[in-house]
DNA sequence: TCAGGTACTTACCTTAATCTCAGTATCGGA
DNA sequence: TCCGATACTGAGATTAAGGTAAGTACCTGA
């Protein structure tokens, strides 16, 4: 997030849940929280580095809670806060739309 | 756009709505077909260059449909086609969720 | 003592996104 | 002939985002 000052609502959502993952990664705790390693295996292609770093920001947002139980190994469980729950629901409109034209979107010539 | 294959249509979606500028000229042309010097008036802060490259982007995604007026000085309208109008209407719970939530968002402190 | 499992952390690098700023094309009218 | 209005276009630089790979810390149980 860069900005501080927003014309719309949606230019300050889009700010929030931008980037290649943060939408992924709140997808993948809309059912139930997770572990760490739990979100690295579900959010296929993300690197661990990647996946800490949107974690921490998201936590920063109030849109993550981070659970730490002390165990050893380390165990630590990741669950959307009220605040990200209303943003995760938000996002189902949109999840719809990029299920129903998938198909046409990957067909999108790229180069 | 990088990827051709997605996860999920939450993950489709953000790639084609992703950036700092798309999700805000499709606001923008919600109510109507503007003129290209009445955008780039609109969207606030976005430069020539960006807003050109956005819609034609956009274009070749079938968002949005170019008009081209042959007068002097030129005219040209964009507006958007069905597809266009679909997004943003799947748009429409994001952009709520962030003017609910704006002043929120504005306090979130970043470095 | 030492390997194993889990959750990070760090340094460094590559790629992609965005910005700045100057320039082009067209034609009607002063 | 030259200016103004509009819609671009391009080079080059900067900034932000994302990726790779190796390393740390902890305790337990063999």
């Amino acid at each position: 997030m860069k900005k501080r000052e927003y014309n719309c609502g949606l230019d300050a959502a889009v700010d929030v849940v931008g980037g290649k993952w943060k939408a992924l990664i709140l997808w993948a705790l809309h059912a139930a929280p997770r572990r760490f390693g739990d979100l690295h295996r579900n959010v296929q292609g993300i690197s661990e580095k990647m996946l800490i770093q949107q974690l921490r920001e998201m936590e920063s947002y109030g849109l993550v809670h981070r659970e730490v139980y002390h165990q050893v190994p380390p165990k630590v469980e990741y669950s959307l806060t009220e605040f990200g729950v209303s943003l995760n629901t938000a996002l189902i409109p949109l999840g719809e739309w990029g299920e129903r034209h998938r198909a046409t979107i990957e067909a999108i010539p790229r180069d």
